[in-house]
DNA sequence: GGTTCGTATCGATATCAGTCGATACGACAA
DNA sequence: TTGTCGTATCGACTGATATCGATACGAACC
């Protein structure tokens, strides 16, 4: 016959409510596009901007980073609705897109 | 005799204060780690934790892991500040860190 | 001591992202 | 229309990272 073994088992109960994959991907696609240096220099750049409007004719020098790479960056933003681009005439102007950060922020407050 | 030429030029100033490299590069080395599903949904389970507790050992199945892999998450969370992880018996446990979110949270503050 | 089991590390692979030079596009100016 | 200039795209390279199987380590059990 079989014995009773009396196993010890790990004394914390198995997580019941796992955050859905669902959530967890596109809050980590806004996260990966905030994770770059450049891209946190921008957009601080632009929050701190006399109308939070910024011409990226003025970035590559200061930033280190040649045109084609500020392009590069500069669309990321956009695509993840951190800026709103306007041309104005020859020049792209950018300012801070509204409510996309809102995700990050609830999930701050109810996680950490 | 030269002529002064009427260049139409752009009418936003150039940026005065740039957020420092010193300063950006940190806080994108800690979005880096928060920007993974897996490690997000980590994050939360410990969270949600009965006493914000938990076990390594109910993990990999419902997330879909390998041990090997929930492993290299469960270290770059740790490395980061995000967990803190505590030895008991054979097990692993971890719970949240304090104020490691703490820069992502000014500059969510400062900057939108 | 030997075994079991939770966890970490190693090695290999595949995918992805940042960067830049070269080039194309497009709007305004002359 | 021709040229200039701001910007986007392309192609290529490089470095970083997620993943897993195999294996090693270490502590608790028998």
């Amino acid at each position: 016959m079989s014995r009773v073994i009396a196993t010890i088992d790990c004394p914390v109960a198995a997580p019941k409510n796992l955050m859905p994959a669902s959530v967890a991907e596109p809050l980590a696609d806004l996260l990966k596009v905030l994770a770059d240096p450049v891209r946190l220099r921008l957009l601080r750049l632009v929050a701190d901007a006399p109308d939070t409007t910024a011409c990226s004719c003025h970035l590559p020098g200061p930033l280190g980073i040649s045109q084609p790479t500020l392009s590069h960056h500069l669309k990321k933003l956009v695509d993840a609705g951190l800026l709103v681009r306007e041309q104005r005439g020859r020049w792209a102007h950018y300012r801070l897109g509204s409510q996309s950060l809102l995700p990050l922020r609830e999930y701050l407050d109810s996680c950490c």
